[in-house]
DNA sequence: ATCCGCATGTAACCCGTTACATGATTCT
DNA sequence: AGAATCATGTAACGGGTTACATGCGGAT
């Protein structure tokens, strides 16, 4: 039934719909507004991904409202559906992967800001737990890494990007640390 | 002459064989080595993209240098043309830009490493010191950002993402600037 | 003799970018 | 009425992924 996987940009579409019903336009908007808009999606990107998306049955453009006269035309304000709703949820569950957690930070990042409503606080919590995990290994193995090159190392300059990933994993790592103690202040614990 | 600019990814190959003639299977394998491998080129990605620098002269294959019987068939090894060289050299020199030093990070670290025995060590300090700028000026947008939307957030998550960029770009402005003392270290300073 | 790793290449497919086209609504 | 903005859409183009094809070289 489900044909390939859905592209982030697809899943960051729906997940947005999936909070608010939107239409193209305005997720434009919310791109644009969102902090220092580090990916402004085309027209060209947009539309058509839209149309993916209710092809298959995740969202659905809302049925033009007024009874009256022209209802609306042109504005199309999609809706998610029960599967689309399941995708989304779906999707917010992916396991963290500590071999890639570098290279999707971002997208982590995402989905963590998208599962306030979607998630019981304790599976936040979880997420949280496992972005931690797989920071804390993955920031391990650049150690390693680390430690067995030191030497044989072309110049400096390789030496210092790596200590710049470490800093910055380090830095995520900390941040996730302090999240989880911010959101479990309000839930005190799962009572065990 | 120069038909659309390079691919990131057509300029870091040029980088690595301006740096050492390779052949498309050393490429490969140097991606695969580098710390945890984040971008695994596939093949279909990286025979088209040398020919097209081939065709584009700045990169050229070594002729087989053997002049007996069958001379290495089969393996390509490519070296970089002076105009290759001058075009390396130039997107090297490519300014840092603020407003989108958060998106390009990992691509400046990877210049950053690729500068070292191409730029004079005054270059490289003013490049780190130009990436520190930019840096600060992001965060210092961020936190105005921050402040603006301090009440109006929906939720507690999109603060959280909110501090996790802050926290992650100061790390890596306070690497800049480690790198900057630890670069100067060796070189005093230009003599005024 | 065969299997595996080296090494290069190609074709189908998909999606994002650029650039353009078009119509509706609101402001002046 | 005319201009700017809202709003959706499409065509050409380019490049990356997947998957496959191919040939050479050394190992068992």
């Amino acid at each position: 039934m489900a044909g390939r996987q859905l592209t982030t940009f697809e899943h960051i579409l729906l997940g947005q719909i999936c909070l608010t019903p939107s239409s193209g336009y305005g997720l434009k908007r919310i791109f644009a507004a969102t902090p220092m808009g580090l990916y402004q999606p085309s027209s060209g990107a947009l539309y058509p991904a839209l149309h993916r998306l209710e092809q298959r049955g995740l969202v659905q453009a809302q049925a033009p409202p007024g009874p009256d006269s022209h209802p609306a035309r042109h504005r199309r304000v999609y809706e998610a559906t029960p599967t689309g709703l399941a995708a989304h949820a779906n999707w917010l569950r992916t396991p963290v992967d500590s071999a890639t957690v570098a290279r999707d930070l971002g997208l982590h990042l995402m989905r963590f800001a998208m599962m306030e409503y979607v998630f019981p606080p304790h599976e936040v919590l979880e997420f949280l737990q496992n972005l931690a995990t797989a920071l804390a290994q993955f920031t391990a193995q650049l150690e390693q890494y680390t430690a067995a090159v030191a030497t044989d190392l072309g110049g400096r300059h390789p030496r210092l990007a790596l200590d710049h990933g470490l800093a910055v994993y380090r830095a995520s790592l900390r941040w996730a640390e302090h999240a989880i103690a911010d959101l479990s202040a309000v839930v005190p614990a799962p009572s065990l």
